[in-house]
RNA sequence: GCGGUCGUAGUUUAGUGGUAAAACCUCUGCCUUCCAAGCAGGUGUCCCGAGUUCAAUUCUCGGCGACCGCACCA
């Protein structure tokens, strides 16, 4: 597909924009913000709110395979002693500041070297790298290098977990060989953590989900028992998710509480697992571009076989090409039978289904399309900023800055205006068919300026479409100008056309 | 988390050891018969804290936040 090249809108630009217009603020900015947190304004509320929607009805209602369910955000602390997230990132990591490196506190050892009582020195080494022996002569090694007298004691081998506030600085680093640069165990579990009920102690710990996936797969018995489905179906979920990252970058594409758009497809444990994957990978990239998204900024990218978590059997991102990169969008995993057999395993009831056809009883396969609404709203931005140089009337070169959003998402889908606002004939005609308008879509009524101001205004924030009510609307005929965003170009329509024009574009 | 750059109005920027400016945006009124027109008026700013100083938005330190690299991203 070949497209003229883009011109790249900065992040900054979009940043701007986003403040300017109310699409996106910094989260309690009047206390000088929070590091990866967000709020939506008013524009940006009814955008994200129009991708869930489309993705809502898509999935969801106009489908009969996959029924949509909500789960709370904090779950039983096993659900995540199940899925493998507390387990593989509680361990605490120690940083070395010179080389970079990182290492596993546990995995780090090291042994004060005491001479007469006195502590003059520490050895350090990596979990199989000296013995217990080794170390032993490296103290020595040590106390001859110091050109210290007396009598040595043994080493007594501790890790990292274990060490002193005071000991870390003078702990050398395993790859300088020096001290001074290794930091502090921390812990990098991405979970955030709270206390359930008032009394906190270690039995009250319980944390806020970082995927909405889990709770699919926890109700996956209910809905099975409830839900009146059958093989292969799916069940769908959005909501908030929250993960303690490192560093939060790009705006919102990655930030520490964002929302998942996700949906387990359960099949056969003998379906063709590849078919279906392929098949939700297409669905997902038509369904971007069903939301403007262009498909020429989409590509694919198989996750190598030797990287895969262990359970998994393929995942494909759909990638996105961003002013920063190219990067994820929309993740799709076939993750086999790991998550269910998880949980059967951890709670000890059978998640099971008994498919008539083979009559057989069988815990399924998912595959798994997972997408973040704030990823695909930044995307949209990103690929519907546009600057274009236009003439005036005097011939001058001006800019116009346009938000190419597709009907679908726009958050605005009609800007009503007459003409003149000192007319009240024309007023009185533009007030009444933002009435009409308004039972059924957002819409927009704008009085104030010139009637050139009005549309650039509507063009900035994404508004498909402009109607203006002049004389020939109260004196003739009751057609209206309709001014489309993309083309700048206008015709006369009735109010009977404009509503049939916006049930075709705006589903 | 490390290194670098930075923080003045909603936005973009100017400027200063003596509490500050412009453009755009926004609001009000007048005007205006289709692409950011004009006139008049209005709102609104030195990230936070400590220190130095007679005096700090300006200098120093700390914090918070932003951007760019590196690392991280199950």
């Amino acid at each position: 597909m070949s497209e003229p090249a883009p011109q790249e809108v900065s992040m900054e630009t979009l940043v701007s924009l986003c403040k300017r217009r109310g699409f996106i603020f910094q989260s309690s900015e009047i206390y000088g913000g929070i590091n990866g947190f967000f709020d939506y304004g008013p524009l940006g509320a009814e955008l994200k709110k129009n991708i869930r929607d489309c993705w809502w009805n898509d999935m969801v209602h106009r489908r009969d395979d996959i029924v949509g369910i909500e789960t709370s955000i904090i779950m039983h602390p096993k659900v995540w002693e199940a899925s493998g997230h507390v387990a593989g990132f509680t361990d605490p990591l120690v940083d070395c500041r010179a080389s970079k490196q990182r290492y596993r506190a546990d995995q780090l050892f090291f042994a004060p070297v005491v001479v007469d009582g006195r502590t003059v020195g520490y050895v350090s080494a990596l979990e199989g790298e000296r013995t217990p022996e080794e170390l032993q002569e490296a103290a020595e090694s040590l106390k001859r290098k110091k050109s210290i007298q007396g009598k040595l004691e043994p080493v007594r081998v501790r890790d990292m977990t274990e060490a002193a506030p005071e000991e870390i600085a003078l702990i050398p680093s395993p790859a300088t060989g020096e001290p001074g640069s290794l930091t502090a165990p921390r812990s990098f579990n991405m979970m955030f953590q709270t206390n359930v009920g008032a009394m906190t102690d270690a039995s009250s710990v319980a944390y806020l989900r970082p995927e909405t996936a889990q709770g699919m797969f926890a109700d996956f018995k209910a809905v099975v028992d409830t839900g009146r489905v059958k093989l292969p179906f799916g069940i769908a979920q959005i909501g908030k998710s929250f993960r303690n990252e490192i560093t939060p970058r790009n705006f919102v594409f990655r930030s520490r509480e964002f929302e998942q758009m996700e949906m387990e497809y359960f099949i056969h444990e003998d379906a063709d697992w590849a078919k279906c994957h392929r098949e939700w990978i297409d669905w997902c990239k038509d369904w971007l571009v069903s939301i403007g998204l262009p498909a020429g900024r989409l590509s694919e990218y198989n996750h190598p076989k030797e990287k895969l978590a262990f359970y998994s059997r393929g995942t494909t991102d759909i990638m996105f090409r961003y002013p920063f990169g190219v990067q994820e969008l929309w993740g799709v995993a076939a993750r086999g039978d790991y998550d269910l057999k998880q949980h059967e395993k951890f709670s000890g009831i059978p998640q099971v289904i008994f498919d008539e056809a083979s009559k057989k009883r069988f815990v399924p396969h998912v595959i798994e399309p997972a997408v973040g609404v704030d990823r695909i709203f930044l995307a949209l931005l990103c690929a519907g900023y546009a600057e274009e140089d236009v003439r005036d009337n005097k011939g001058n070169v001006e800019k116009r800055t346009v938000l190419r959003l597709s009907p679908r998402v726009a958050p605005v889908k009609v800007a009503v205006l007459p003409l003149l606002k000192n007319k009240p004939e024309l007023v009185a005609r533009a007030e009444a068919l933002h009435r009409a308008l308004k039972r059924k879509y957002a819409v927009f009524y704008d009085e104030s300026g010139a009637i050139g101001r009005r549309y650039r205004r509507q063009d900035e924030i994404g508004t498909p479409w402009c109607v203006t009510i002049d004389f020939e609307t109260i004196e003739k005929d009751g057609t209206f100008t309709l001014r489309e965003r993309d083309s700048m170009k206008q015709v006369r329509i009735g109010e009977p056309e404009l509503f049939a024009l916006l049930e075709e574009k705006v589903y």
